[in-house]
DNA sequence: CCAAAAGTGTTACACCTACACCCATGA
DNA sequence: TCATGGGTGTAGGTGTAACACTTTTGG
């Protein structure tokens, strides 16, 4: 029931993937469109608002355990063109009095791209990865959204090497190749490792990755978190 | 008119004032009561989540042309005891229908302590400076609320020197008692003064400040932002 | 054996830290 | 003249940035 959520405030959420060296968003598509937009919901009168980004990520990917990361409020009473929007999401005018005001929370999730399952919802009839430097027009503001997550991405990104975009166990210069593909310029092979050695965060698993025409690298994960 | 507004979301503001040598926040004493909590308030239907913090902000201090920062947002379905939060606050049960669910938008505002005229809301009876060192158990989940403002607030001034909570003329030494007093522990007077000199955003005015016993200090103020 | 990627060490520079002395002022 | 706080330079350490060669592997 429509009753069950708090209305006006919404979850948007910004689902980063990697693959082939790209950076890609989980998009969906609008019933009998081209449109898409990025995946959102409510949240239920009796659900923390981080439990509510969770299911609406959940809900496109079928992951559980989830890194997630509330960004930022895109509040604007102004946010978009609400009539250009309603039309081009194909709604009829009845449709419009649902969303007297949009105020929404933007999360983030670093997702593993090849454990997704992408899963429309009930206004959308398709789900796929988008690349970030291809994106189409977006409905609603969706395109900022995605350009201040990033730029939020970014600034975690110098803070601690990030890995969850990656299957468990990787390589160094794999995860190097996606902190380059976040922050958008390359990086030193030499100074990256021994940066992301001395921060502590990763361990050196016994296998090297087989199979490859090349040397074979070493496989690291990160470092399970120390009980408290 | 309630239905003005936009319900199950508010602001909450972490006023921060800064007076001998101590970091104050600006709270709210309710009516009939002892217990104190955050100003805050909710958003008007056409009205945007920034100048919605504007205006509770202002409401409270009478000043306009506010350093304002969104931080957080507080959405957990208990964030609070609310039966005893009710009894607290010297709520009847009908006026516990007001809030089915409570979701906070923090904002922090950096103002300058003379300058404020404290003022409280149509729910309160006094509104005050609190030293940070010596907060009571506030209403709500408010002491975790200032606590999340601090730590971003000390997040930012590891990026840039902030003097929002001074006078617009100020002295090196002032600024760094101030640095001191948010982060919590001494500086070194010769590196704070190279690296806020380097880092470009002070200009020195002519005048120095006149009227101490010791010698006198240069004043300097905040490089006016480049227009673009 | 060859192409391609993995892996490694050294130097230079920037930034932060630690530290001590002289200067200016009002009382 | 003195007590107090303002104002400054230098040296060492740490971390980042720049740079080239050897090793390993599958084909």
């Amino acid at each position: 029931m429509m009753t069950d959520y708090i209305r006006a405030l919404s979850i948007d959420g910004v689902i980063f993937g990697f693959h082939e060296n790209e950076l890609k968003v989980l998009l969906l598509r609008w019933k009998g469109t081209d449109e898409w937009s990025l995946p959102g919901g409510f949240i239920r009168m009796q659900e923390s608002v981080d439990v509510a980004a969770q299911r609406v990520v959940q809900e496109r990917t079928g992951l559980t355990q989830l890194y997630l990361r509330q960004f930022h409020v895109f509040g604007d009473v102004n946010r978009y063109d609400q009539v250009d929007v309603w039309r081009r999401a194909g709604l009829s005018f009845d449709e419009r009095d649902m969303w007297p005001r949009a105020i929404s929370i933007g999360y983030y999730a670093l997702v593993e791209y090849s454990k997704v399952e992408p899963t429309p919802d009930h206004l959308t009839e398709a789900c796929a990865w988008w690349s970030l430097d291809t994106l189409p027009n977006l409905l609603f503001d969706h395109n900022q959204i995605i350009e201040v997550a990033l730029q939020s991405l970014r600034k975690e990104l110098n803070e601690q090497p990030i890995g969850h975009l990656l299957p468990e166990a990787f390589s160094i210069p794999e995860l190097q190749r996606l902190h380059e593909t976040i922050l958008g310029h390359a990086l030193d092979a030499r100074n990256f490792y021994k940066k992301t050695i001395a921060s502590g965060d990763l361990e050196r698993l016994p296998e090297r990755r087989r199979g490859t025409p090349h040397k074979a690298p070493f496989l690291y994960r990160f470092r399970p978190l120390e009980p408290v």
